[in-house]
DNA sequence: TGTACATCAGTGAACGCGCGTTCACTGATGTAC
DNA sequence: TGTACATCAGTGAACGCGCGTTCACTGATGTAC
């Protein structure tokens, strides 16, 4: 952690940000302090402030950093509606799962910190662009199904995306209803796979 | 809130779970603090250890308090499975979400606070005694799904529990999402309309 | 290549604050006689 | 009904702690000449 060479730090705003990330995910958003994340880069709490307003900054700076690569992954995944609509979309709540395992910390930063979308407008962005993707994916293949039975895009996006966070929150952490015996993978695949078949997108007997 | 009578206050172990569950709803299970709830019940914090060996304590005691409220109000709703299993399930869906909106303190310091359920066995056996509900309830709807296409009724209750929180998460309290333009109760409601219909318990067509 | 100097990233001491927790105490309550 | 007394729920002062934040400072870096 403390790689100084000298009184020099050298990239001390990035070191600063991953030991936040590291205190967020050991400790939760609250449990995160401005002087430990300042000691564990190795540096004074005051130093923070060369590169910080406070302590709401940097953790707005985390979860801003954990959308971009939110927004990176569902975009790979969502590759545009290809091979379909269909395989594109799963593979976006595959990639939304596999952040969330990867980057408790990012993660946690950007739905468990309280902290508002709103405070910053590059956090505001970075969200918007990473949710984008999601209801672009929900209204593409939203429109295989014949326009009486189809619900409204953000609808099915929202449920997609509640049932993702629902699984990651419950079930992929030592939260109260984890020591399930499924893994957190296929919950979410087959409970995506169910709700996609009740929309008519898969066929029943498959 | 402080209706003290005299040097003593009469009801102080209530009076200080309620204080702690106003404010785990008002600023988070991380914004509450003993000496807030002790202000807040019209008492000094040394007060509170008369009633509960600390904070974490405290906290335990309201969150045991929502598990039984919640199991309560899931036995209600599922009714032994009356009229149907269908109808049934369904009433514990609606129920869950209920729950969250009518009491957000007590289900915060459930979901929320970190606390594990094994902290206390008290808070073990009412957690347990809630979730039972709900898997009773898929268990007895999955029976009427052909044995071939069943999946576990586990991982079914799963499903809606992670749904029905993630709604709960989501779109019912100004977290990231919210500003969704559908009210939770809709959002769950077809959520788990599209999902049973997934499964062949809700005939397509309707 | 060497020196003077501006820049600015970090130091370290200090602050006021609210926290959880402890302790000896006090005074209201309710029971025994 | 009245008095003595045990009980124990609450007080209030004190503690050590870590927090976020400020400030004048210092010393490493890198640029101009």
């Amino acid at each position: 952690m403390s790689k100084r060479r000298g009184y020099h730090h050298g990239n001390l705003r990035e070191a600063l940000v991953e030991a936040a990330l590291d205190l967020i995910r050991e400790k939760g958003p609250a449990g995160f302090t401005l002087s430990e994340a300042a000691k564990s880069a190795g540096v004074t709490p005051a130093a923070v402030y060369r590169h910080f307003a406070g302590r709401e900054e940097l953790i707005a700076e985390a979860a801003r950093q954990g959308y971009e690569i939110f927004a990176d992954l569902m975009e790979y995944a969502y590759d545009g509606g290809r091979p379909s609509a269909l395989a594109a979309f799963e593979a976006t709540g595959r990639a939304y799962l596999a952040f969330a395992q990867r980057h408790p910390g990012h993660y946690m930063a950007m739905f468990e910190s309280g902290l508002s979308v709103n405070s910053a407008p590059e956090l505001a962005r970075a969200a918007h662009r990473a949710m984008g993707v999601l209801e672009r994916a929900a209204e593409d293949l939203s429109r295989q199904i014949p326009a009486a039975r189809r619900p409204p895009a953000g609808m099915f996006s929202a449920h997609i995306q509640a049932m993702s966070h629902g699984v990651v929150e419950l079930f992929a952490r030592n939260a109260p209803g984890a020591g399930s015996p499924f893994p957190p993978e296929s919950l979410l695949e087959t409970g995506i796979g169910i709700y996609l078949r009740g929309l008519g997108l898969i066929p029943p007997d498959e």
